[in-house]
RNA sequence: GCGGAUGUAGCUCAGUUGGUUAGAGCGCCGGCCUGUCACGCCGGAGGUCGCGGGUUCGAGUCCCGUCAUUCGCGCCA
């Protein structure tokens, strides 16, 4: 017989019944009678029930035991009287009567339960993760990652794509995000940088022949953490050789969609092609450039109603050119309660307030400071624009839209959440695509890289010498899903000529450029297919496909939101020696 | 760096208008229990009310500061 077990805890059905079993796992449950004691076992696979009377070799030892301490048991499958049959359990047809007992490994006092899984706080969940990983939900939230990538990478082979590595020791990249550094033994006060993404390695590797390249690549950016963002994350690396836009998203919708079906649990997912929305659209109609599409509100300048009108903030604001008025629709919203709910929101989110007009039955335009200032025919056109009614409200923000549209679009997601208009049982699908290639930097007033400075730019030279900088859109996208941006991606700039000047105005000088990246720039200039690609997160999409909020309900290791690991005591102060080795000396921050 | 929320037993929480000895459930410890599967019943231990200061005859409760946790802003091509 084998030294632990014959079969797992999740295994054993009536049909076994009268089979000489062994069983090895955790105490999940001990209901002791006395007389007679329960226990569920638990492994990886399941729950088994035990059956001990006192009688049994090795009753007095399991009656002591804790929760979560050990066993192997051997014993025999008996098969459960009708009405003691547990339909909850797929072993609940039967029990072990167990014969004897071993014990693995004793359980102490836990500080955290692992059974009935209640709410507890993230830092002991953390500094215990070995138990928290015992508990059902995020047991099975890791296993279900591991099944997505797996079907992540059955789905890219299946396309005819071949998975690379990359180095993670590799070079400081001066755009993006900060570098993690790694200090050089080797070459004393020089460092290695952690890869924020593969990005010039999976470039190279297209210049190098090699034609599609995927990879489940670790990705490093050292800045602060948010509930979906952790220091260390995981993308579905992809790059493909002679292609357009169109070819890349060709490529990955089937697996979006695919992976998505396969373990949506019988959510809706978007078909593809799916639908595309430019930047600016994007920006106009939602307010942000991860529109969650299950909210069906969609935003509309209403300037023109307002322009000259009797309402004098609207009509001071809109003498600028660049401000204007946008309109949040709100079916449904026609209250004079759910209008000062809102505008109580907006002044929680710091904003002055949210102006607002609603319809009411009887009443000729609308109510509310606004409509009564604007008066009934302008309101009535404004109700119109909107395609509302009586019973509807709409919220208006004015100003500069670059400065509004965060919070237009909070508030769009807001009156969406608060009507119960947003279908939480779907998985809606976007690209928002022609994201413009430059943008200005407020506190520099500079032309800026808005996004990844290897993108072609659309219309390619001829744009980058005859344009606005401002106006020049890049072939660069993303996927959005739900709100949440999934994926990013780019058609290259494969060009060197191209790439000197799309940097130069940027303000990056040709040394500067080579400089930074000579080894790419130099392996352009030896024959570079087209090439293109994107990066979709791996946690992410698990987070969403497990209905989870945070990252770190679909990392079996992560760090809590201050970038520490509470299991291993990361980060750590370094010992004299390794420092001495490293030729470094730390300087603690000065307490102002 | 900034803002919101939270902080009472190991954990989840209650604690009235500022008033006498700060409670419950779960967990833990002890006892009883032969059909439970959130087993049940009886008993017990366990508290610097995050910390510091202030107001008051009196502070878990009010005020100020601070720390921690968490969510967000900045940041993240």
């Amino acid at each position: 017989m084998h030294a632990y077990r014959t079969h797992t805890c999740g295994e054993l059905r009536a049909t076994d019944t009268g089979a000489a079993v062994r069983l090895s796992g955790w105490i999940h449950r001990k209901r002791d009678h006395g007389g007679l004691v329960f226990i569920d076992l638990r492994d990886h696979y399941g729950l088994t029930q035990l059956v001990l009377s006192p009688e049994t070799p090795g009753f007095a030892t399991v009656e002591r035991l804790r929760a979560e301490s050990v066993i192997r048991i051997d014993g025999e499958v008996v098969a459960r009287a009708s009405d003691q049959v547990n339909p909850n359990l797929p072993t609940g047809a039967v029990e072990i009567r167990v014969r004897d007992v071993a014990v693995l490994s004793e359980a102490s006092e836990l500080p955290l339960p692992v059974f009935g899984e209640p709410d507890y706080p993230e830092e002991i969940r953390l500094k215990n993760r070995h138990l928290d990983l015992r508990r059902e939900g995020l047991h099975r939230n890791i296993v279900l990652r591991s099944k997505v990538i797996q079907s992540i990478r059955n789905r890219m082979i299946g396309q005819g794509f071949l998975e690379y590595q990359t180095p993670i020791l590799t070079a400081s990249s001066p755009e993006g995000a900060r570098d993690f550094l790694v200090p050089s033994r080797l070459h004393p006060t020089k460092f290695y940088a952690l890869p924020q993404a593969p990005q010039q390695f999976k470039q190279l590797l297209m210049v190098s022949g090699f034609d599609r390249y995927f990879q489940i690549a670790p990705c490093f950016r050292d800045e602060d953490l948010r509930a979906d963002r952790s220091l260390e994350f995981y993308q579905l690396d992809v790059e493909m050789s002679f292609v357009t836009q169109e070819d890349i998203f060709a490529a990955i919708e089937p697996v979006m969609h695919g992976v998505f079906e396969e373990f949506s649990g019988g959510k809706p997912v978007t078909a593809y092609p799916f639908p595309r929305i430019p930047y600016r659209e994007c920006m106009a109609k939602y307010g942000t450039d991860k529109p969650d599409l299950r909210n069906p509100l969609v935003m509309q300048d209403v300037s023109d109603h307002f322009r000259g009108a009797g309402f004098g903030l609207f009509a001071r604001i809109l003498e600028n050119p660049k401000n204007a008025v946008w309109a949040i629709p709100a079916p449904g919203g026609g209250s004079r309660a759910f209008a000062d709910r809102m505008n109580g929101w907006a002044q929680g989110e710091g904003q002055p307030g949210l102006g607002y007009i609603f319809w009411r039955e009887g009443e000729e335009g609308g109510a509310g400071p606004i409509a009564k200032n604007i008066g009934p025919e302008l309101t009535d056109a404004v109700r119109e624009q909107l395609g509302l009614k009586v019973g509807d409200a709409a919220f208006f923000v004015a100003g500069d839209p670059k400065t509004f549209a965060k919070f237009a679009g909070a508030a769009r997601t807001k009156v969406g959440t608060e009507l119960n208009l947003v279908d939480e049982n779907r998985f809606e699908f976007v690209w928002i695509v022609d994201f413009p290639m430059y943008e200005m930097n407020e506190e520099t007033h500079q032309v800026d890289f808005s996004h990844n400075p290897f993108s072609m730019p659309q219309g390619e030279l001829e744009a980058l010498n005859g344009k606005d900088p401002l106006d020049i859109l890049a072939y660069q996208y993303d996927i959005v899903c739900n709100g949440y941006e999934l994926c990013s991606g780019a058609v290259r700039n494969h060009l060197p000529g191209i790439m000197l000047r799309a940097f130069e105005i940027a303000g990056y000088g040709p040394e500067v450029v080579e400089e930074q990246f000579g080894g790419m720039l130099n392996a352009f200039r030896h024959g570079a297919p087209p090439h293109g690609g994107l990066a979709p997160g791996i946690d992410r999409i698990v987070m969403l496909l497990a209905g989870e909020t945070a990252i770190r309900e679909v990392i079996a290791f992560p760090l809590n939101q201050q970038g520490q690991d509470l299991m291993m005591n990361a980060p750590s102060p370094a010992s004299e020696k390794q420092l001495k080795e490293l030729h470094i000396r730390t300087v603690a921050p000065i307490k102002v």
